[in-house]
DNA sequence: GTGAAAGCGCTAACAC
DNA sequence: GTGTTAGCGCTTTCAC
C-alpha cells in the first residue's frame, strides 16, 4: 500500500492525531506543527486514504445518480447542474447508467446499501412506489425528472400535465384543431401526465378527442416514424402533432419530410425536452423546455439537506417549464 | 449505523469469521452454518459495508471514467461497452464529467489517489504527457479515444490518421478535388492526426493543398457554420468538406442548406464519430465510425488486467474504423 | 496544543 | 469446519 498517516506522522515527528487535525483543518494545532506536517505531506506525496476516513466517519460525501440512458443530453444537463450544487457542499456526483434495466439499477443501488455513497438520485427508475418507499426508510434517495405515483420521497420534476396542456394550447392558438399526440405505452408518469395535459387542452377548447390521433408506443426513435405514417394514412390527418419527447419529434419530422410534406406548414410538430439536437435539427424543433440545470441543482440541495439533517423533506416539487416555438411549428 | 457483520454473527449463533466466509463464498463452511447465516442476513436485511471490506482488501472493484462532456453520445457508447466488460469481471464503472476543465478533472482524479477507485480511464484529458506518466507510476490509468504524444500508458483509440486518410480518399474517389477540412486548433492528438491523414490523402492523389481549405477553430457547433461560410465565400469554394466531428458536420450541413445549396450535390460533407445524431439528421450524415463499444470493452479488459497483475501493459492500441457513406455525400 | 488509544466493519491468518 | 484476533487507515475522545 501507499504512504499512510502514520508515515507522515513519523516524518513530521508528531502523532497521527496531529496529522489528522491538520488534514481536517482543526484549529487546535500550532503553526509550527502544521508546517512540519504539511512539509511531510508534500515530501511523501501523501494522499489520505478515504476508505479509512469514510469508514470512520460513516460518510462518503458522494452521491450516486442513476440515469436510464446516457445518450440523452437532457440527463447530461441535469447531472451538470447536480455536479455544480454538489461541489458547493463538498460532495461528488458519480453517475451510472441502468439502460432502463432493473437488474442494472439494482446492482448500482448496492452502492447505496453497502455505504459506498451517501445518497442516490434516480432519473427514472424501474422500481415501484412500494419498493421506493421501503428504500426511503433506510436511505436518502430522490427522484428527479420522473416521479412515481404513490412514492413518498423527495421528487423534482416539471409539471408534466400543465406543460403538455400549454404545449397543446400553443398549437390550438396557432389555429390547429386536428392535433395528434405521439405518446408512450410505458407506465412512466411523465408520459401519462403529458397525455392528460394534452387531453385537457383539447377539452377546454372544445375540440373533440379523436382516438385515431393518439399514438402510443415506446420511446424509441422509430415510433415517431410509425406514428406519422399512421396519422397521415387517416382520412382526416392531423395538422399538428405533439410528441412527448424531442427524439420522437425528430423522427416525426424526418418522416413528414420524406413523405414530401412541409413541416411547420402541412404538419406542425412540437416535442418535449429541448435537447441539444432540437436546435441543431433542420428544421429546428419546437418544444417544451425543462429547467434541467436548475432541477439538478435543486434536487441535490434538497438531498444533501436530507442526508445531513434528520428531518427528511419528502415533498414533490414542480419546476417551471417553458414553451419554445421554432421552425417545426412554422415559427421563427 | 446499520446492521453489521457482528449482528449477523450473533443472530446466527456463529462467529463473524463464518459470516464473512459465507459472504465471500468460501468453501470452508458447513451447509448448516451457511443456512443459519443466510437466514440471519435475510432477517436483518444485512448488506455488507464495503468501506470496511474495501479498506481491508485495499481494493474497491470500481473504475472511474472521466469524460470531457456528457452530451456526446460517442462517450455514452464507449462507457456502455466499458460497463459490459467491467461487470464481467465483477467491477463497476462510475463516470464523472470534467467539462474539459483541468480543475474538475483533478478533483475527480482524487478518487484514484484516495483509493476510492482502483483505476481510471480518461476519455480526453487536460493533463500533459509528463503528468500522465508520473501518475501512471503509482496508479492504473488508461487513455481511451484520445491519445497523448509521449504518454507511456495504456491507450486505445482508432487510427485517426488512417481514418481521416480513408475519409478524404472516399471523397476523392467520388470525384472531388477541392476538399476543405473543418479541423480544430486544440492540441488534441485526434484532431492533429485527422488533419495529417487528410493532407496525406490529398498528397498521394496529387491534389495540391490549399490553405484556404483548412479551417481551424474549437470543437463547438458554431464553428461548423463559420467554416462553411468562409469556404463558400472563396472564389473557388470546395465541393466537399471533411469535418473532424459529426457535430461540426451537422452545423456545416445546416449552414449549407441555409445558403440555399444542396448538401451532397453542391457540397458533400463527411464527419467523424457516427454519433446517434448522424443517422437521425436530415440529410443523414456520412461519417467515420469508431468501434465505440469495442474500444470501451477492450480498454477495460486491459485496465483490469493491469490492476490485477503486476506486469503493466502500457501499449498503444489502434482499433479499426469504418467509413459510412450516407446522404450528406450524395450516397444512399 | 498534543498524544495515546479505541474503534469504524471487515477479512484473513492462525489455532484448534 | 469454526472461532479468535490482528489490523487495514483513519478520526476523535479523553487525558494531560
Amino acid at each position: 500500500m501507499g504512504v499512510t498517516i502514520k508515515d507522515v506522522a513519523r516524518a513530521a515527528g508528531v502523532s497521527v492525531a496531529t496529522v489528522s487535525r491538520v488534514l481536517n483543518g482543526s484549529a487546535n494545532v500550532s503553526a509550527s506543527a502544521a508546517e512540519l506536517v504539511n512539509n511531510a505531506i508534500e515530501e511523501l506525496h501523501y494522499s489520505p486514504n478515504f476508505l479509512g476516513r469514510n469508514l470512520r466517519k460513516c460518510e462518503t460525501n458522494v452521491i450516486l445518480v442513476i440515469q436510464p440512458t446516457s445518450v440523452h443530453s437532457l440527463y447530461a444537463e441535469i447531472i451538470s447542474g447536480m455536479q455544480e450544487a454538489a461541489s458547493k457542499h463538498g460532495y461528488d456526483i458519480i453517475a451510472t447508467t441502468s439502460y432502463g434495466m432493473g437488474e442494472h439499477e439494482t446492482r448500482q443501488m448496492k452502492m447505496l446499501f453497502n455505504r459506498t455513497v451517501d445518497g442516490a438520485v434516480l432519473l427514472g427508475t424501474q422500481y415501484d412506489a412500494q419498493t421506493i418507499n421501503k428504500l426511503a426508510e433506510n436511505y436518502d434517495i430522490a427522484l428527479c425528472c420522473e416521479g412515481i405515483e404513490g412514492a413518498n420521497v423527495l421528487t423534482v420534476t416539471v409539471n408534466d400535465e400543465q406543460a403538455a396542456y400549454d404545449a397543446a394550447s400553443a398549437l390550438i392558438r396557432k389555429g390547429h384543431k386536428k392535433i395528434g399526440i405521439i405518446s408512450t405505452n410505458s407506465d412512466a408518469m411523465s408520459s401519462i401526465y403529458r397525455e392528460k395535459g394534452y387531453l385537457r387542452a383539447l377539452e377546454e377548447h372544445n375540440i373533440p378527442i379523436c382516438q385515431d390521433y393518439i399514438y402510443r408506443d415506446s420511446y424509441d426513435y422509430e415510433n415517431g416514424k410509425k406514428a406519422v405514417q399512421k396519422f397521415m394514412a387517416l382520412k382526416e390527418p392531423p395538422t399538428a402533432v405533439f410528441a412527448v419527447s424531442d427524439i420522437l419529434a425528430a423522427a416525426a419530422i424526418k418522416t413528414t419530410i420524406e413523405m414530401g410534406l412541409t413541416v411547420g406548414k402541412d404538419l406542425a410538430i412540437l416535442g418535449f425536452d429541448n435537447i441539444a439536437l432540437s436546435e441543431m435539427f433542420i428544421p429546428t424543433i419546437s418544444t417544451v423546455s425543462q429547467p434541467c440545470r436548475e432541477m439538478g441543482m435543486f434536487t441535490i440541495e434538497k438531498l444533501i439537506s436530507n442526508i445531513t439533517s434528520n428531518e427528511k423533506d419528502n415533498k414533490y416539487y414542480k419546476m417551471p417549464h417553458e414553451i419554445i416555438l421554432r421552425q417545426s411549428t412554422g415559427d421563427q
